[in-house]
DNA sequence: CATGAATGAGGCTTCATTCAT
DNA sequence: CATGAATGAAGCCTCATTCAT
């Protein structure tokens, strides 16, 4: 690890903290002691922790949506890849032992001026949004509306698998929205 | 708020601070502060901050319940009592801002030695969940198997506008949500 | 020292380091060490560095009147109490080294939202001014304007004769100013 | 200000933020960013923070006993010049909302090692105790001795008009000042 | 002669908890 | 059953300075 330079080794070890343990579970002195950095650099290359939190969530986005692309590219149709959107969760959270969404653990329990963050949740499930409705679009059986309407819905299942599997511990929520996707795509 | 009990006036103290500012973000001393307490009277009741939430969450399961069962028995039928669950999403999301689940909200971001917070989560939406399952079970159209898996699938549309309502401060994910339950009631 | 209560020892400390060493170059830290207080038991009793500067302040201004309403009290008229003040400082500032006045000293270089304090220090000047003032409008050679006339330029000898000695480390400003007001007085 | 050199920019920049904010308020940081320098080149230029305040209090003698010189140059009589210099004091300071003496601020609240700002302060003092001096020393009426010992108490009168000025952030120490003066002048 | 990265030491403040009364 | 004082650990952040390039 020590061949990346500093930026990068806050970055990851701090995403791997924050993701796993959690924002507020995890401080500026466990990130530069992991990272082998001196705390001062730290605060060179950000001007504060929620800096860091907002490069973390930049970086995973990146990576998130990288993966999903990948994961569901193995299919043709347009329904197909939407269900296979599930199988993906199945996949991803099962490896994390259930850890959730990086944006809907780190926006729930923040400080109050921590708006950076908060964009950055809105912006990532945006994004997530438009691809799913941009994937239903290109499906000719429905209209533009529809496809809005149906990708909405789906999206909806998404986030409350993930957060359902992260409580429960257990990937059945990821089944059933997985089930009830396959049911609203008739 | 003189009139409660010590214990009391602490639980609904902390209770609408944990909800509307988080839990980490809610500190020992302002709980005793604007409860009117002294410190070591409140840990004459609890052993722990962490003790005092869970005193919370049982305290908000019995409320939230109760308030669901009111708003949904207006309706006779089990289809009707499953998309009146969504109005009420929106009339109690609506009246906190968008503040989300307090039971999603505390366990996103939480030390990882409290479990006795995390059991509560589980067991909350365990019993919404079974709620769930019971209307349905009421309708004869839906074999028992049926009717759970259709619950499952309702719940996790809940979770998710509850999420999702939460991240982009718009009832929009829950209407979305109410009209994908009506699809998958058929 | 350890028979002091522990408010009592924080301000000891504090004001003997605020003085001699100066508020910024005086750490928190240092505080606690020298007073043999934990950290968070400092801040039970003060909300912040600059409460303790003001307890400071507060307490040295009762201190350093009362030594000079005794000391100037040796002499039964007006003049002869006013010229004595310069006894005072010679008195006083070289005991210290010449340290200077601790509300000069403070208010020189100081955060900008330091408010209490730079209230500390007018206080202060007006007390003593209204001190002079009095002392001269008791005599009745003098009207009280040019009661308070005399007393301001007394005053403004008082302070530069204890900023000039404590740049140059030497008496010879207070005795000029001496001097100075012997003459002012006819 | 980018047509100055590096040194002169870093000066002119130290210089501002040194007097209006304070010595200990003003980081090293602050001065590059804002005269747009390098970090080491502006250790290339100056061994430490001290020796910029040295620089700074250099050039601030020769600006300010030259402004001195040119207000006061209207009079004629050595009484005359004395006596202006108070008009002096109530212009300058008037123009940078009292904030007080550069080198009484300075000296107040500095690290015990500083000892070359400490000379600077020294020096400036006894340049204008000179000053002083002269001007009184050219008037045939006053006697050598008689000269030095009023133009002390002159100086004394200078100093307290103006760290009494900037605690009150008020004219009248100055223009008290300026009546004792014309007193000792008879 | 100029640069940006890196640093150790220290800044002030708050945390949840326990203790003596 | 109630209280305020006391605590160790940790919180996030900034300081003036040096180093490798």
């Amino acid at each position: 690890m020590k061949r990346l330079g500093v930026k990068e080794r806050i970055i990851e070890t701090a995403s791997d903290l924050f993701y796993h343990n959690g924002y507020n579970q995890t401080g500026i002195n466990q990130i530069i002691a992991e990272a082998g950095v001196a705390k001062a650099s730290m605060y060179q290359h950000f001007r504060s922790k929620e800096d860091i939190a907002v490069a973390y969530l930049v970086g995973r986005h990146t990576i998130w949506m990288g993966k999903l692309f990948d994961f569901i590219s193995t299919e043709r149709t347009s329904k197909g890849k939407i269900i296979r959107c599930f199988d993906y969760l199945i996949d991803w959270l099962g490896e994390v032992d259930f850890r959730g969404c990086g944006w809907q653990n780190i926006i729930t329990d923040l400080p109050i001026d921590h708006d950076k963050i908060r964009i950055q949740a809105i912006n990532h499930k945006n994004e997530v949004r438009n691809y799913i409705h941009d994937i239903l679009k290109s499906e000719t059986e429905y209209t533009i509306e529809q496809a809005e309407q149906l990708g909405d819905q789906i999206l909806i299942l998404i986030e409350g698998a993930i957060i359902l599997s992260q409580i429960q511990k257990n990937k059945w929520p990821i089944l059933a929205a997985k089930n009830a996707s396959i049911s609203l795509l008739k």
